[in-house]
DNA sequence: CTGAAAGCGCTAACAA
DNA sequence: TTGTTAGCGCTTTCAG
């Protein structure tokens, strides 16, 4: 089997200089003639050459590659944000590498190590517990997914979990509710305060006095709901809705609920956030507060591409996406 | 910000040569005297130095990387698979490049191109429209995940549908049923052929007489399950269980039929394939065949692996992974 | 418009 | 055990 042809075989072929085979590779059409154009493409093609962007790497140090970085693409939130970046970046000619931390800090750093010693050229990242001092030493061109504090000076782009909450709380009070159970996740090095928040805020907003009981820590996956609306219901008197921090903890909720023998809406509302494509095959299928998940990436790959082209102003930027109210089964007026 | 520090700033503090900063960075520590080794690993430290992969990949020609290639990564089946694929491809150093080609024949050679160019070490890929010949010129260790004719030459892996659909069918049979709907999931350059011949074998062996109009064509999606269902609902007598390709296809059929007033599975049973996570969250959750997805990542990666290491035999390897029978509540008795 | 020459940072013979 | 040397294939001044 031969070996590959390098531009130097091409150049040989068509009676040119490596230079200008690069040239033509990349396009720099202005800088050739019509002729050597035409003998170049002739080479390239007869000898089935590919440019090796290994060694353009090593010359330009730059990769076109870009790593993403989320806790589990198993999670059904980040596919259709990963489509999103993908679909953004791909049409500017990166590729993307993913990278799954499980949650686990210590995997955040090696990626990063991974993502530097391979000169990725950007790194999009909803990070757990990595600082923005370890970001900005890694000197990769970064941007934060999910709203956090502690990263002032990266660009960050996430929904508005703040106002979704709110949305969500607010049309469960339009439906009666005033006992509104809070299952919220967790996760080890959590920071949804601004959904605990947007709750306490919220109440205070609306003069409902707070019962901490109502507030339970679980984690982001369907046990959580299920552990967490146990606890829910076992209250006395239970909640007449709840509020999930996702749609995974809510679908849980909705099963123990269910199993539970209490009818749902009639009995108890129960809500999530998300929207991802199981809540809306439940049955009933789960009143949400949908997060554009797809449009989440687009603005994360715009953001990660203007940084890395540079252009775009140099302070960072801070995106927050919308999020809307997407009433189905789930809920219904209270009861009493 | 000064610029990265390379293998001869070290080899510089620790007075050594560049040799021998690779040899330990590369952990040839046989090679190496344990005292030039704290040497040189106090000047990285000192300096901070992290190995350029791209100039290493350049001599050794190997990139470490490698290409999973896929319709569509918002298709629930494909996230599990793809963190076998990590998981095992992770622990060997190696990162994974995700391609989405959106069933567009097209994508599928461009991206392989793209592998090409960035020297990837090896490609996963569910294969659309691209042939053998193709995928063996781009001199790429390749695995077809998902069993196909056509490739008798590459590494495959793929789940048992042939024997997934006969336990599916064997299944409602023993319900009772003899009018069995099949929702058979086609893409534009389809190869479901196995599915739809194991429904004629099944029914050839059971004796069953073949009605044409029980078999219908859609989309590998929800909205291929509406109208399929919509289109055997017709059908007089409609048929009294339904099987699916998969389970996106069952839980639209489902949905429809609830819709329509039918009561599952008292009036009619339904029946998926794949087993993702919102079949398991349908009312009545959806009894389906399951195929091992992560499983199938794993073996996909191993031999992979075994191929870019050249271990394992030089022949071609074929596995088949076997799916499990799942009962949940879209099954019952056939009625009459 | 074209080309010569100098590397990018690393690894792999081969010697010592 | 260590170092010398010669590239890997490409891009980028700089001169013509």
């Amino acid at each position: 089997m031969r070996a590959r042809p390098t531009i130097i075989d091409v150049a040989h072929l068509a009676g040119v200089s490596k230079t200008t085979v690069s040239r033509v590779v990349n396009g720099e059409l202005d800088k050739v003639s019509e002729d050597t154009l035409g003998k170049v493409q002739r080479a390239i093609d007869s000898l089935g050459y590919i440019q090796n962007t290994i060694a353009s790497s090593l010359r330009t140090d730059r990769t076109n590659i870009v790593m993403l970085m989320i806790p589990d693409i198993t999670n059904p939130f980040w596919p259709e944000v990963a489509r999103g970046i993908q679909d953004l970046m791909g049409r500017e000619g990166y590729s993307v590498v993913f990278a799954n931390n499980d949650w686990i800090g210590e995997h955040e750093v090696e990626y990063l190590y991974t993502a530097r010693r391979n000169r990725l050229d950007g790194l999009l990242i909803n990070p757990i517990r990595v600082t923005q001092e370890q970001i900005l030493a890694s000197q990769i061109p970064t941007v934060i997914m999910g709203l956090r504090d502690g990263y002032p000076d990266i660009d960050m782009v996430g929904s508005d979990s703040y106002s979704a909450a709110q949305k969500a709380l607010e049309y469960l009070t339009r439906l009666g509710h005033q006992r509104i159970g809070l299952l919220l996740g967790q996760s080890v090095y959590s920071s949804t305060h601004s959904r605990l928040g947007s709750y306490y805020d919220f109440l205070e907003r609306s003069g409902i006095p707070l019962d901490e009981r109502l507030v339970v820590s679980v984690t982001f996956d369907n046990a959580g709901g299920v552990n967490g609306m146990r606890r829910l219901l076992e209250l006395e008197p239970h909640p007449t809705a709840v509020l999930a921090s996702n749609d995974l903890i809510a679908i849980g909720a909705l099963h123990v609920a269910a199993e539970m023998g209490y009818r749902i809406p009639e009995d108890i509302s129960i809500m999530g956030i998300d929207d991802i494509y199981a809540a809306s095959v439940t049955i009933p299928p789960l009143t949400t507060v949908r997060k554009q998940k797809y449009e989440l990436g687009c603005q994360a790959a715009r953001l990660l591409l203007d940084r890395i082209q540079s252009k775009g102003p140099p302070e960072p930027q801070k995106v927050k996406i919308p999020c809307q109210l997407v009433v189905r089964g789930s809920t219904g007026r209270a009861v009493g």
